[in-house]
Parts: structure tokens; sequence; C-alpha cells
DNA sequence: GCCCGCTTTCAGCGTCGTTTCAGGCTCGAC
DNA sequence: GTCGAGCCTGAAACGACGCTGAAAGCGGGC
């Protein structure tokens, strides 16, 4: 999962964005508007958080372009103002949530993964490969008899996407733009390397190769 | 399904072909109007991804020429314009769609796709052959019964295109120019070997032999 | 500053998809 | 019936792609 926040107060974005690293998502980080506005309609994002007080060009602009463009990405908007006007206007202007400064990073972060799973295609509720299940909050592995396996944040972020994308082909260009942040664009093989380590996790049955296409990968074999 | 981009930056062509190629399309890439221009109108696409900005030719010259020629090619149009009259302008010279740089990859795919399926003659929702249906997203064939059978890249090419223009006589000419690319000039028996490798899979009453003309791919028997 | 674990790179190898080829078969023309 | 072109078939060669294990690179924590 690949997020953008646009947030104009450098603390405040740097907090949030090590918090969602944290959490184990990738972040892209963009201080004003014209930045903001242009990551959010050319690179794919699971989701946005956008400020609305933002220099260069307002929130609300970015977000009209976005929609009308054809961009459905679930978008948070973040504001000092909270006042009921406001928030009608964001949400007109296609937002999906709205949250009034000051707010704590908890509920940000349940808002967002509200969001997400909206947005994720409805099959998938619990997050399962055979015995395992994955604990989104822990960021680990729990087996069906209680043990635990521990995941690195990369091998995390990748099974995740994987596990929300199930019986599907995945480029491996797609996977890496989901699963790095904006200086991706890699001719590398990581991807193939962090896939066998979750196949000598889960099983190999679980993800299968495409040649030339992706991979696949399975909840059910 | 073959597609042609036109597009003058080198970086940007590049990226769509290999993105187009790994979702399972054969793809040719002109850098300006004059070859593009040619290209479009001897070479038979399933849809082209047109630039505006074109040394050259402008491209809205160019989709206009097609069509002053009956070409109805399915043509969406990208350009780093996106003002209200020149997309009014765009889809009065005949474009089908319209998308404003900078755009998503994954938006391009998708309209793609949506132009495709609207250009098929008869819009089968499903794509099947007796028991068998075509499933795009995971590039392999779902039985009634929930069985599945993978297909290789090419193999998936050649069927799709097949199940596209079922009951219609389709030489291996235009076979091959579908599945491959370009500058793909065979000599070879390869689309009767695909044919073959079909025929085991659905049934050999699937696909006729027309000697001498071509195949024909029959949905139902 | 040093250590440790995570991440990334790399090269060699194996596998699989693709293409070629040769021989045999079938169909249609005469 | 004969002939030839076009098509089918199985196997084998080729090359690209993905897999693998090890080692280097990197950064955070102590």
């Amino acid at each position: 999962m690949r997020l953008l926040i646009v947030e104009d107060d450098a603390t405040l974005g740097e907090r949030l964005r090590a918090r969602l690293l944290r959490e184990g998502y990738a972040v892209d980080l963009a201080a004003d508007g014209i930045d903001g506005g242009h990551l959010g309609a050319t690179e794919p994002y699971d989701a946005v958080v956008l400020d609305l007080g933002l220099p260069g060009k307002p929130g609300l602009a970015v977000l009209r372009e976005w929609r009308a463009a054809g961009n459905e990405v679930p978008v948070l908007i973040l504001t000092a103002r909270d006042g009921w006007a406001e928030r009608v206007e964001g949400l007109q202007a296609g937002a999906d949530d709205y949250l009034g400064k000051p707010f704590h990073e908890e509920e940000l972060l349940a808002r967002l993964q509200a969001l997400l799973r909206r947005a994720a295609p409805v099959r998938a509720l619990e997050m399962r490969a055979g015995e395992w299940r994955l604990d989104e909050a822990r960021q680990c592995l729990v087996a069906d008899d209680g043990h635990e396996q521990t995941l690195t944040a990369t091998e995390f972020r990748l099974l995740r996407y994987l596990m929300r994308h199930p019986d599907e082909v995945l480029s491996k260009t797609r996977l890496s733009e989901h699963v790095y942040d904006y200086d991706a664009e890699r001719e590398s093989n990581v991807i193939e390397v962090y896939v066998r380590r979750l196949r000598s996790l889960l099983g190999a049955e679980r993800i299968e190769t495409r040649r030339g296409q992706g991979y696949v990968f399975r909840s059910r074999s």
C-alpha cells in the first residue's frame, strides 16, 4: 500500500510520514499543492491524505482536478478549519473522509485503514493464506495454532498488497510501484527475491509465477 | 490485441510500451506524426494511443486523415494541454477517449480496455468457449466447475483475439499481426502450432480450419 | 563508532515458453 | 486416381526469464 501525504506543515508532515512508514506503508510527502497534485495524478497511490490549507494551489482545487480527470483514489481531507461548510465543500469536491486538526494519529490511522478496506475488493475481509492470517496491526503472520512469524517491513508491504489482490496477475512493475515510494523504477530483481522469501514462509504454492506476466497470489490452493 | 502508441517523448513512450507489452498486448511505437500516421493507416491496430503534441504532423491532423479515409480504429488522445477546448476539438476530430497528462498508467490501461471492449463487434460480456470462460484479470481459462487452466502469454493473446472475433474467418497473417508486433515478419507456422495447443485445451471443434483462408473460432458448437 | 539485521545486487544456472523443422496427412483440383 | 499445396504433429533447439545462494550495501540502535 502506497500513500501520499500533501501537507505544508513540515513538522506535522514528517511526523505523519514516520508514523505511516512504521505502520508498513510506502509514503510520499508533498509540501505544496503543485507537487502534490502532480504526484497524485501520475503515481498509483492507494490513498491520499490531503491538507486543505496549502501554498501553491488550494487543496480543494487539487482534489477537484483529480476527480475531473477520473482519478478515484480514496482521499482523506485534513484541515484546521472544521466548520460545517468546509466539511460539506470537501466532500462535494470528492473527498471520502474528513478530519479536523488537531487530531489523534490513531484516529487518522483508523480512518485511513477504513478507506483502504473500503476500496479493496469486497471479498478480502480477512487476509489469509492457508493456515496463516496476516495481522496488519502487528505486521506479522499468525498461524491457526497461535504460532507467530514476524515479517520484515518489505516482506509485510509486499505480502499485504498481494493479499489485497488475490487471484489477479500482478506484474513486477505494479508490485514495486505499490511496495516502494517515489524514487522506485527499479531494474532489479528485488521483487523476485522477496517473492522467494514469502514462498518459503507461506509455501511455494501460494504465489504462482506467470512467466513474462507477473505473479498470482492464492489464498486457497 | 495490437496497439499503436504515437508519442514523441521517448521516455514516456518506452515506458508505456513496456507496460502494455507486459499486459499482454502487441505494441508498436512511433515517435512522430508522419510515422504514426502511416503505421495507423496501413497496419491493422485494435486501438491507438495518440499524443497531440507531435513533431512532423500534428496529432489531430493525423487523426482527421484516418477518419477521412474511413479508418475507425478506436483512438485515445493524450495531451499535456487539458483545456476544455482541446478536449472538444479532439473528440470532434474523431477521438474515442481523451486523457490529459499527467496520468496514471493504471487509468490509461483501464480506458484502453474499455475502448477495446466497446469496439468488439459482438460485445460478448463474457468470452466463452463451451464450458470454458476466459478470465482476463487472471489470464487463464476457468471452467464452469471452477477448474482452472493457465495460459502462456502467447496462448492468451491469440485466444483473446479469436474470442473477440467469433464466427469470422481470420487469416493466419491477420492473427500473427495481432499477436505479434509490426516488425515480426513471420514466414513460419507459429500460428498453426498455437492453434493446435488451443485446440487441445478447448476441444478441436472450437477452431475450424478454412483451408487457404484461415481459422474460425466458435464459442458454441 | 561499531555491530547487526534488513535490503539490494549479482552471476550462474535451470526451466519454461517460443520457435523451428521435418515428415506425414488431408483436401481439393484436374 | 494423382498430384501438390496447405495444414497438422511431435520433437527438439534456442533463448529469455525467473530462481537461487551468497555477498555487498545500508541504516538504525546501542
